[in-house]
DNA sequence: AGAACCACCTGGCAGC
DNA sequence: TGCTGCCAGGTGGTTC
């Protein structure tokens, strides 16, 4: 099975799910580790790479791993990394002796022979050094879980009163909600049978109650499927298999609704691909 | 404060 | 065949 999946694409798209799937993977690999030291390729990432990373991190035990959004939160004695994959990022454990490619930005070296190497080909993801992550000027503007226990229809009832942007805007919103990207935005949108142009603001308070279950079920069915493949990608491959899952309408325009046999249609929503079934999904 | 738009980056692909 | 140019995506920053 390692590395044996049908590849429908070659990029990943890193969304709550995956980071959740990353986190788990390599939470239980990395965990009582030492980290050794640091190799830095390229420091131009969406933020520079600290200067000093190899001296901050040598000798640093990693104590756990915590997830805020999309971004992965490394725990060690010495403060905390912040990782955020971007679009293109991957991490991957391999053995430190492994030749990199044109796109491995960085190592964390461990003390057991293997590096934590990171990927990243359209460099929009990061790597930061924070001894007190929480107030973090990217993390502490963060909005609310949606996986968590706080977050339900009430809760976004709340959030979108007197929004005039669209819904589908608001879901991916990180300062509202973390972890929505366009894929889930869309097919959350589907599930719930909302048309993704609906002013938030003008959202039942039942409706809120669908689209938030609906956000729910469609993360957590997305974390299931990229579990599965936990142990291939921190061995080998860095490209979880939920992403091979099928999607009932993000890039299926012209195919047709699985629920009615309407052409699904694509549109453009603030510079983004919008997907819909335009009879499934109402105002 | 909220909304709309831009910048960043590269691989992949359509179209010539 | 090879070039050009557009598109995909997350999100901080800028502007209005």
């Amino acid at each position: 099975m390692r590395g044996s999946w049908p590849h429908a694409s070659s990029t990943t798209m890193p969304e709550l799910p995956e980071v959740e799937t990353v986190m788990a993977g390599l939470a239980s690999e990395l965990t009582g580790r030492r980290l050794t030291g640091a190799r830095l390729r390229q420091r131009q990432l969406r933020w520079p790479v600290p200067r000093d990373l190899a001296a901050r991190v040598r000798g640093a035990q990693v104590l756990g791993m915590r997830r805020r959004g999309k971004y992965l939160l490394v725990q060690t004695d010495r403060g905390w990394l912040i990782v955020h994959l971007g679009m293109s990022g991957s991490l991957r454990l391999v053995p430190s002796v492994l030749p990199p490619g044109p796109h491995d930005h960085l190592d964390l070296l461990l003390d057991d022979g293997r590096a934590l190497r990171f990927t990243d080909p359209r460099r929009f993801g990061c790597l930061l050094f924070s001894d007190d992550p929480w107030n973090h000027p990217l993390i502490a503007p963060l909005g609310i879980e949606p996986l968590s226990e706080t977050f339900d229809g009430d809760a976004l009832y709340d959030l979108s009163r007197g929004r005039r942007v669209s819904i589908k805007d608001l879901l991916m919103n990180a300062h509202l909600i973390v972890g929505i990207g366009n894929i889930y935005a869309n097919e959350s949108l589907f599930e719930a049978g909302i048309d993704p142009r609906l002013a938030a603001g003008r959202l039942s308070r039942r409706r809120c109650g669908l689209l938030a279950a609906a956000v729910q079920s469609v993360l957590r069915r997305a974390i299931v499927a990229g579990g599965s493949s936990i142990r291939d990608f921190v061995g080998v491959d860095g490209r979880p298999g939920y992403f091979q899952q099928g999607h009932a309408v993000y890039g299926r325009d012209g195919e047709t609704c699985g629920s009615c046999g309407t052409l699904i249609r694509q549109m453009r929503q603030g510079g983004r691909s919008t997907y819909l079934c335009p009879h499934c999904q109402k105002r």
